[in-house]
DNA sequence: CTGTTTTTCATTGGATACAAAAACATCAGT
DNA sequence: ACTGATGTTTTTGTATCCAATGAAAAACAG
């Protein structure tokens, strides 16, 4: 009958999107789990996943795999995944983890030196977010666009350091479930104070590059990791503030962890 | 015929070593590349590994998506994995990673304060060590004792971090090639100034364990970076003198990075 | 009625069959 | 001789099938 199933959406297949059918079942059970449709804690089926994806249990293994490694599922002692839940502890160590790593990052470009090129790119990215800044209040389509800029600064981090190994890491730690540069922009999103913690953040971008390009290192590494503390504060207030409910995956924090 | 062996030596199957066929193909896995039986940089077809191993293809999948992670294989972009290779530089920079984030444990214990058990563990463990410090010579024998020892005392930074996210990354930061704590030691094992160099080490760590039971949080964190200074030596040392071929898995370190 | 044992059943780990895509080689035409 | 197309072969991606294991339920004994 699954077999059925799959041959017939197989044969019928649109252009869809998604590459392979292991990237779809993975992009679409972050969807889930992110959206709550996964309850943190269970333990996931294979063959319920199957019926509700419509692909076979080989890639949607693949997928599970990846996000195992991904963070957002724990491998459970007799086989099996289940969706994790995450103390507000964890999420914060997350992003401190972020801030050290990207810390690190800029310190490693401070003292070896960075191409030009980079740089200006790194520029580039600023003065983007320089101009979208410059309109007093920020619509929803100012802020998405802020968040691919922020995103792509912080990835431009790791060609900076001009090591190819810390790029790897830090795309790795940006993935980590919660612990992505602009994982909780969102929940200040319609604060009136919401451009200035945007303004913050700039300035810090501003003076990382300063002293990267300055070989101030120490400097370079200081910056970023305050930067983080930014991150910290927007996950404190999403925490406290039960009206980001609608912010994606928050139901999989909880404020205090319980020994199972 | 492969189905014969494989169905063969499942039906022969001793109670071997080794829990599932996944971790097995790993182990072995690994086991080849550090041994140098897979040369860097060429494609692995599955079913070479098939008939190598005599296990399927899919737990031999596993295997690879495991490895991948781990950072001993890349991913190729239209399917299938080559063996890694290793610029000194990505090593130099594993290794400073490792220590930034040992360092960032370290820091954190000291802030957060460490539970006494925890602390005392810690503090066996360097009786341990001391013990073992305590020959002038260090035997084969020795050597080993002092690794296990070695590699347990940073696990256990993660438990003195008090944060199981931490002692996740720790892990996993240990488990990068060439990154572990006691990749190269093996390297000097045999040199005269072998032990000089561990009682070094082991200063180091009864160092951290006061700052960390002083809280003095920066103190500890430049600690832990600096004794991963001592790797990179190793590093340099194993690199440069080609004595050291029986170390294994340097051969997959190259010198100079090439762009292919 | 409760505790233990057995049986059944669901679910994962592993193997293989099948399909699709890519690499390779061969051959024809210019 | 070289280029391009086409067919073959190898290799990965996907689906399904089989086996082994663990958990829940049922039956039996005390």
């Amino acid at each position: 009958m699954n077999a059925r199933i799959a041959t017939e959406s197989l044969g019928t297949e649109l252009p869809e999107e998604g590459g392979s059918q292991v990237v779809k079942a993975q992009l679409k059970l972050r969807e889930m789990i992110l959206a709550g449709e996964l309850a943190g804690g269970v333990r996931i089926a294979e063959l319920s996943i199957v019926e509700k994806l419509g692909v076979s249990r080989t890639p949607i293994r693949a997928a599970l795999m990846r996000l195992e490694q991904e963070g957002l599922l724990e491998a459970l002692p007799n086989g099996g995944y289940a969706v994790r839940t995450f103390s507000e502890s964890d999420v914060s160590d997350a992003i401190e983890l972020r801030g050290t790593i990207e810390g690190m990052a800029a310190r490693l470009a401070a003292e070896r030196g960075v191409a030009p090129v980079v740089l200006a790119e790194a520029r580039e990215c600023l003065q983007q977010i320089d101009d979208l800044l410059l309109e007093v209040a920020l619509n929803d389509d100012a802020f998405s666009r802020y968040v691919v800029l922020n995103e792509k600064f912080h990835s431009l981090l790791g060609e900076l350091s001009g090591s190819p190994f810390m790029a790897r890491e830090l795309t790795r730690v940006a993935g980590l479930p919660f612990a992505s540069a602009s994982a909780f922009v969102v929940v200040q999103a319609n604060s009136p104070q919401a451009r200035d913690m945007l303004v913050v953040a700039q300035d810090q971008h501003g003076q990382v590059l300063d002293a990267i390009e300055n070989h101030e290192g120490s400097r370079a590494e200081a910056i970023m990791r305050e930067h983080s503390r930014l991150a910290q504060r927007n996950l404190r207030e999403a925490v406290r503030d039960p009206q980001h409910d609608r912010m994606p995956g928050i139901r999989l924090i909880r404020k205090r962890s319980r020994k199972p």
